[in-house]
RNA sequence: GGAGGAAUACCCAAGUCUGGCUGAAGGGAACGGUCUUGAAAACCGUCAGGUCGGGAAACCGGCGCGGGGGUUCGAAUCCCUCUUCCUCCGCCA
């Protein structure tokens, strides 16, 4: 959420800037005109509540001392009416004012690289160059049916389309990779190890930004009434972990890798990347998440990319890394670097991870601040999240890119004493 | 799933029956000090925090006893509702 005093301060600046996501933030004037309307009914208010405190309480010593109140009852008896109608309209005012902020989206950094679409992404830097096969290279869903490791049709049966079965040495694999990922980050990198729930409620998805706007994307589940939803990423419940939390300056930042599997209805992209792994509607996927002083938000961002991209450098993988520009960015996001694996398949560079800092977003939606010094006032913490990876499309760039000509796949050596083989046959 | 009980400030805890000098006794912890070569002990002192609004500021006011609603001039206290936790029974990986 952004900060409605910001608004009042300056909403042209801040419009101007939204501006660059390349949509219409117009409406926000009108926040401000109902903000400054609520706020003079709120001191309105407030006088006539000091006053019937006042008064009762004045009340409350007349009888004490056995004297006749009923004239200072007089005086008190239309107020309540007043006050409550004044609330009234207060309430209304402050649902719209939330209502509207809740689904506009976060200012770009300061320096954000204005753009369209993603065609205006700047690459950042390349590592390790696409490699060169003395064969047709084979896409992974033909490596994958001809090596029995993940089964397409039965994933179908069992669920439906967009879902499959990962199996014997594809599974080994996808496990090795999670056990892999956990280990790099959190022995070497220094984080924190989280599996959380996946079914999150909905304070937790309005926190993180996916509720009220995204709600399409989600799996719902209703439970005795109540509704869940299955985490689209692992950013929700570790984001949400220090909800409604004031955490301390010396704890900062405060840095986890979860586990999670993610669940996507991806309801936007029927008839996209429909073949292999690429798009699924349950995917594995390692995450990164961080909490940090506005100060050192931008440092961590930078170094959790280091921290990502470490994975790809020891899995020996080529990539590249972009920063989004304004029109590509997330809406909760403030700045976005994306890396991508080459993806022999696709004759292209392919999104495999996601590193973001929300700023203040997130964390003015979930209520999560720090304190300066034990006796300062508490400030929003940024958040930061990215994937560290994203397992399925790991094993999409290991089957592509260690694929031999007889349609065998080789291990990557970080891998081979977690998958007990160096090779997948 | 059945039957009970509980939620008060950093922690413990009184107050709730009988609404008003209670935004909250007492204890612990913490912090500051006295004493001490230093520390402990003892003693003295401080100790809701937060949030929203007004104000240049000093400061003033609203809210606030798990959340929401109601009754009342006035609610920690009465009523409704939700949530969470605990105990016992049943079931269970």
């Amino acid at each position: 959420m952004i900060d409605i005093r910001l608004l009042r301060e300056n909403v042209e600046h801040v419009i101007e800037r939204l501006q660059t996501r390349q949509k219409d933030f117009s409406y926000l004037r009108q926040v401000v005109d109902v903000d400054e309307r609520m706020r003079k009914t709120l001191v309105e208010v407030e006088e006539l509540k000091a006053s019937r405190n006042e008064l009762s309480k004045q009340i409350g010593e007349f009888k004490r001392e056995g004297n006749d109140a009923t004239k200072l009852m007089e005086q008190v008896a239309g107020l309540g009416e007043t006050i409550q109608a004044l609330d009234a309209s207060i309430e209304t005012d402050r649902e719209f004012i939330h209502q509207t902020l809740l689904e506009t989206p976060n200012i770009p950094y300061q320096d954000a690289i204005v753009g369209v679409s993603e065609e205006d992404n700047v690459e950042v830097r390349k590592h390790l160059t696409p490699p060169v096969f003395s064969f047709p290279p084979v896409p992974h869903w033909d490596l994958a049916e001809q090596l029995d490791i993940i089964d397409f049709e039965r994933g179908v049966k069992i669920a439906g389309p967009r879902f499959v079965v990962y199996k014997g040495l594809g599974a080994r694999l996808e496990r090795a990779l999670m056990q892999f990922m956990m280990d790099v980050h959190a022995m070497e990198h220094g984080y924190i190890e989280l599996i959380p729930p996946y079914i999150n409620n909905k304070e937790s998805l309005t926190a993180t930004g996916q509720l009220p706007k995204f709600e399409d994307d989600l799996f719902k589940l209703n439970m005795e009434g109540k509704d869940y939803y299955l985490n689209p990423t692992c950013e929700v419940p570790a984001i949400n972990y220090h909800r409604d939390e004031v955490l301390k300056k010396a704890d900062l930042p405060l840095r986890y890798v979860g586990f999670t599997t993610a669940f996507r209805k991806e309801a936007g992209a029927a008839g996209r990347d429909t073949r292999g792994i690429i798009r699924l509607h349950q995917f594995s996927k390692v995450e990164l998440i961080a909490f940090a002083s506005p100060e050192d938000g931008y440092v961590i961002h930078e170094q959790m990319l280091n921290d990502a991209e470490k994975i790809l450098q020891l899995l020996e993988l080529p990539y590249r890394v972009i920063e989004l520009c304004t029109g590509d960015l997330g809406a909760a996001m403030a700045k976005t670097y994306d890396i991508e694996v080459w993806l022999p398949s696709y004759d292209a560079y392919k999104e495999i991870a996601s590193i973001s800092n929300a700023e203040t977003y997130q964390a003015r939606r979930a209520n999560i601040r720090y304190k300066e010094q034990p006796e300062s006032k508490p400030e929003f913490v940024h958040t930061l999240n990215g994937s560290g990876l994203a397992i399925g499309r790991t094993v999409v760039a290991i089957l592509e890119n260690y694929q031999q000509a007889d349609g065998s796949i080789l291990v990557p050596k970080v891998l081979q004493s977690y998958m007990k083989t160096d090779v997948i046959k």
